[in-house]
DNA sequence: GAGCACTGC
């Protein structure tokens, strides 16, 4: 399918559609059609009777009794203690995440050791947690509870532990046999992150280990949506292969009837085409960005004026602040319908009640990792059908609702089945490390999807040019790279935390890199720009970014009312104190590696230094036609305007990411001298250095 | 003078 064409992008609409929607749409409707076959084929379902446990809430008990998964209990249960791996597939609202590890726990398998059940997600892992003690009628923390970076709400008569996957892996790097838990259960398998993928392999190897060294036997049950059963089977030594029905309402899907050039036009039209001759009901449509959204926001609630029915429009994207959410979750009044107009968020992240349309744009943005340039590509790119059944499924959360796909059947065909795994598309030199610190080589480990020999030849490189690895061919852990290992954070900011022992700034350098861990702590009102910059422009310092980010933390500090404040400066203080967590964290690691937190004071040029020991290979150079290019692979780069360096022109600039979106973009910059980085990275610098040829 | 989807330790 080679109809990929550039997308206009919002402005641009705007611009050539003045008065678009109700005043053309009907002409220029999109016409849809529902296709004969559009069920997914679930295999087989199996039953069997159940039996109750009472002592809890009766209210509880009844719902319990009511979902699917209550009437196959006992084949369930017979099929966990038959089988070593399980992999058990179940649509939303099944009840397989908060069921099976009670089951389990009731039948007394786990023979009184603890039961894992990861999840990707931290709200995820703490609402569940939640549900399932308050369903057993226990407090929480006791036999139910949850661990989350930050937060660890367990004890030691805790049996059944909703975590997150990442998690579980830092635990795994402790005890590669991960003896506290006689079963694992990896929980929404289908999504792929990198961390359920990685568990894949170690929790494969760990009961391999534990069989052969006859230690408690260790089940492992992989627990999915939908997926690619073939391959996970065959991943998981032809594992077993259950199905549950799931308890979603019926989605009708409809599908353009011709292929749309405009999507953004197409959902458009569909909005307002449900809007004037749908039954009640809201809308969530599936866009791919903030600029989209905001404008496509600005359309329809100047074509919604026009309409006899009131029609609210909301945006929806992870970056918006918490207050500007709250009205998304309030349901519509009678005579009114709300509209919805989201990123991805709305697939897995958050679930908005009411909505009964869906309208599936069948774009979505993602992120791409180019080994060859170490660069991250922000595009816009054709969903999945995986991802497209995910959106449609956000249509049948409380009643029977309709799916509009602004694409053809024939179209939808030739999508790719799933999404490509994150680990295929990830910078992989912090997964490596961490396996090297659990004695695990990447290039033999059991990946269900191996990553390219190009990307894990950039990973060693990486690390060998940061000191963790003692050669590219042994890839043998140097003292350095155990000590990276520990930190949760990107190898080099691990280094440059490590460094900071030898220039005397820890304390400096422990909140420069906590605030680059955290989002962005700054607030970009949009109607208030102005006054915004002004308030920004207090902390900005010469030096850059990273001296920026320092004043920032410190103002934040010496905040008599930090709420308060924070807000009068349009500074995010929920990230703010985020980063005031992680470098709670980092902190101890650091006193546990025998770094003193030592400060450097108003030096802060020790502090720039510093950032040379991990950031080195990340150096742009001015050229003579005042644009930059980038050291390590000669390609060109501008400053971001977000930077405090943007419209300066410093010699030499270090910068911590590399962005291609509309063009390619540095960010999070500081200036730093070519003595510091010969002094420094001598070695590197001169092989890589462009300066002698004029 | 442009704009970052979404997670996680």
């Amino acid at each position: 399918m080679a109809d990929m064409k550039v997308m206009a992008s919002p402005n641009h609409y705007l611009k050539n559609k003045k008065r678009p929607a109700v005043v053309n749409f009907h002409e220029n409707s999109t016409e849809f059609v529902s296709p004969k076959k559009q069920k997914r084929n679930i295999p087989g379902i199996i039953s069997a009777d159940g039996s109750v446990n009472a002592n809890r809430p009766m209210a509880l008990i009844q719902e319990r009794r009511k979902l699917p998964i209550f009437a196959v209990r006992s084949k369930l249960l017979e099929e966990i203690q038959k089988n070593p791996i399980l992999i058990v597939i179940g649509e939303t609202g099944c009840g397989k995440t908060t069921q099976i590890p009670q089951f389990i726990h009731e039948a007394k398998l786990a023979r009184n050791s603890m039961i894992a059940i990861t999840q990707p997600r931290r709200v995820a892992a703490v609402s569940l947690s939640k549900r399932v003690a308050n369903e057993m009628g226990v407090s929480i923390g006791e036999t139910v509870g949850y661990t989350i970076r930050f937060e660890d709400v367990t004890s030691p008569s805790t049996k059944l532990k909703y975590m997150t996957d990442g998690m579980l892996f830092r635990e795994a790097m402790l005890d590669e046999l991960l003896m506290r838990y006689s079963v694992i259960i990896l929980d929404e398998a289908h999504e792929r992150s990198v961390n359920t993928d990685v568990l894949f392999g170690i929790v494969k190897k760990a009961q391999k280990l534990r069989s052969e060294n006859s230690k408690p036997p260790l089940k492992v049950i992989i627990m999915s949506a939908t997926m690619d059963v073939d391959h996970f089977s065959k991943y998981f030594n032809n594992a077993k292969v259950l199905y549950l029905e799931g308890r979603q309402y019926p989605v009708k899907v409809l599908n353009a009837k011709q292929p749309q050039s405009d999507y953004l036009q197409s959902c458009l039209s569909t909005i307002f085409q449900i809007h004037l001759e749908e039954p009640a009901g809201d809308i969530l449509v599936f866009l791919t960005g903030q600029d989209e959204i905001e404008s496509m926001v600005h359309t329809v609630r100047l074509a919604g004026k026009e309409c006899k029915n009131v029609l609210r429009v909301f945006p929806l994207y992870s970056s918006m602040p918490m207050h500007m959410m709250e009205n998304i979750f309030r349901p519509s009044p009678p005579n009114e319908r709300k509209v919805i107009l989201s990123t991805n968020v709305a697939e897995t992240s958050l679930t908005i009640p009411g909505i009964k349309y869906v309208v599936d744009s069948g774009h979505v943005k993602a992120r791409v990792y180019q080994p060859s340039t170490g660069l991250d590509v922000l595009r816009v790119q054709k969903v999945s059908q995986e991802q497209s059944w995910q959106r449609t499924g956000r249509a049948g959360r409380e009643s029977a609702g309709t799916c509009y796909r602004v694409f053809t059947n024939e179209q939808f065909n030739s999508l790719p089945k799933f999404t490509t795994p994150e680990i295929l598309r990830c910078n992989l030199a912090s997964v490596m490390l961490q396996l090297l610190h659990l004695g695990i080589d990447a290039y033999s480990f059991d990946f269900m999807d191996k990553p390219s020999q190009e990307a894990l030849d950039a990973a060693v490189s990486q690390l060998k040019l940061l000191g963790a690895i003692e050669s590219k061919e042994t890839r043998k852990l140097t003292p350095l790279g155990s000590k990276m290992a520990q930190f949760p954070l990107d190898p080099r900011l691990s280094k440059i935390l490590l460094s900071s022992k030898a220039y005397n700034c820890t304390e400096e350098i422990l909140t420069v890199v906590s605030m680059l861990s955290a989002e962005s702590v700054f607030i970009n009102a949009l109607n208030n720009r102005d006054e915004a910059i002004a308030c920004h422009k207090k902390f900005f310092s010469s030096e850059g970014d990273h001296i920026t980010l320092l004043n920032v933390f410190h103002a934040f500090k010496s905040f008599k009312s930090q709420k308060k404040q924070c807000s009068e400066n349009y500074l995010n203080y929920r990230n703010l104190l985020f980063a005031t967590e992680i470098r709670k964290q980092l902190a101890q690691i650091c006193q546990q590696n025998d770094i003193p937190l030592s400060t450097c004071g108003q030096n802060t040029d020790m502090v720039r230094k510093c950032l040379v020991t991990g950031y080195f290979m990340n150096v742009a150079e001015l050229q003579r036609d005042k644009k930059y290019i980038m050291v390590e692979s000669k390609q060109r780069v501008r400053i971001h305007p977000s930077s405090v360096l943007h419209k300066t022109l410093p010699h030499y600039i270090l910068f911590s990411e590399v962005v291609q979106t509309s063009q390619c973009y540095i960010r999070q910059l500081s200036i730093v001298d070519e003595d510091v980085l010969n002094e420094i990275a001598s070695d590197y610098f001169r092989q890589h250095r462009l300066g002698s040829k004029d």
